[in-house]
DNA sequence: CAGTGGTCTAGACCACGTA
DNA sequence: ACGTGGTCTAGACCACTGT
């Protein structure tokens, strides 16, 4: 790292991937600090400024937290996190609040080709999924599958309960943690399965949301289809 | 900007709204470039790495454009940053392009009180009202109606033509230039107007884009509502 | 070649949180 | 009082662009 490196990419992003590792191999666990700026700069052997410009891209990206004179920290998953970077449907009006989830079905069985294509799985690969509604107080807003590589959570089905919040049993449970997600958006008319789940009318207009879900290394672990029901609730989206 | 200046915002901060203001009041014309970081600096009288930090957060919002061995300039409108920045919708399948468009109603009227609070106009406010059709090649992919308030914009409907490319329209008339937009999407289904003009039928769902666009003073100026046919679109929205 | 933004360093001081 | 991240400065060198 005290090398001239010529050709490489800018010291700045080498310590940021260098952290970015040290971070997938689990070296800190969410919720705890990191060493200091000086400590890591010490450690590799560059300048404070060049640590600070990466601790600010990861923060930049949410995987850390910095907190002025506390230290800098994993991210975790508490709902409140969640809401506030993935979850983008808001009541039209009223308060916001982390939806609920009533679990339908788990399965464990051979991927669809459509999941298979979306997860980057071969033929043989197993799938988890699960199936769940989901509520703002007492009312159904959406319905959706959730597709898991089985090999990447071993034991899922054997697990009592499928909490509410996914990322932080996913983290807490497998040490996989969600970084980042791409999602299509779709407007469709509802099916029998959504009628029962959601109690609208066959062919009813929902929002489709199809997510992929990606890890610390890019790599995807989760796809979910989300079947939402918008008389009441929107999706929001911020361009800037 | 050389006091000490205590309990004030960060000195990079009050380079940036400077800078913003002066950005504002139309002293750089899009395409053109900025003072070099250290001529910035010496005439506010900070150090240049202020200025670059002030730059830098211009630049992340796409306010200014940063180009190495050449300089800043301030950002312009062409079709490839629209597609790039503002325009969501994707084909699922094949090239992406930029939509065209045909103008289907021009009217100045008195707002509904929807396009008022969107606005945040008053009751006696007129509004300028343009319904169009958008293409994907030869395929309609949506219907959009914009509502613009009419004092921003004078003389809108004596414009022989309205162009595709609005955005750009927007800035080069009237020098208002849309930073950032705030979207909210549901799920609706067609009525005889979307039949008509899409082609589809009554009933079929469709996904309603209602969309705020702010100028860089973060006024709302243009509010949309796009009604798109998602056979063979999709809206894409990554997290990050 | 000169001029621009991009990277890197070193050091000072401030604001905040904890003890 | 101390340690943390946040701001600000000054100066060096690199990479890229145009003449």
């Amino acid at each position: 790292m005290s090398e001239p490196a010529i050709g490489l990419s800018p010291l700045y992003i080498q310590v940021r991937d260098e952290l970015t590792r040290r971070l997938a191999k689990g070296r800190w666990r969410p919720g705890t600090s990191l060493p200091s700026e000086q400590g890591l700069a010490r450690e590799m052997g560059v300048s404070q400024g060049t640590v600070r410009k990466a601790l600010d891209g990861l923060a930049a990206d949410h995987i850390l937290v910095r907190k002025q004179g506390r230290g800098t920290f994993v991210a975790e998953f508490e709902e409140s996190r969640i809401l506030f970077q993935f979850f983008r449907l808001w009541p039209d009006s009223g308060e916001r609040m982390f939806p609920t989830s009533k679990v339908l079905s788990r399965t464990t069985e051979k991927g669809s080709a459509r999941e298979r294509a979306a997860l980057g799985l071969g033929l043989l690969s197993k799938i988890v999924r699960v199936e769940r509604v989901r509520y703002h107080g007492r009312v159904p807003i959406l319905r959706e599958i959730l597709s898991l590589p089985a090999g990447l959570f071993p034991g899922f089905n054997e697990v009592r309960q499928v909490p509410n919040n996914v990322y932080q049993f996913y983290s807490e449970r497998w040490g996989i943690r969600i970084t980042k997600t791409k999602e299509k958006l779709k407007a469709v008319a509802a099916d029998t399965n959504d009628r029962r789940a959601l109690g609208c009318a066959v062919g009813d207009p929902l929002l489709l949301i199809e997510r992929l879900a990606l890890d610390i290394n890019t790599r995807p672990v989760e796809y979910r289809r989300s079947f939402c029901l918008t008389t009441h609730m929107h999706y929001a989206s911020d361009v800037t």
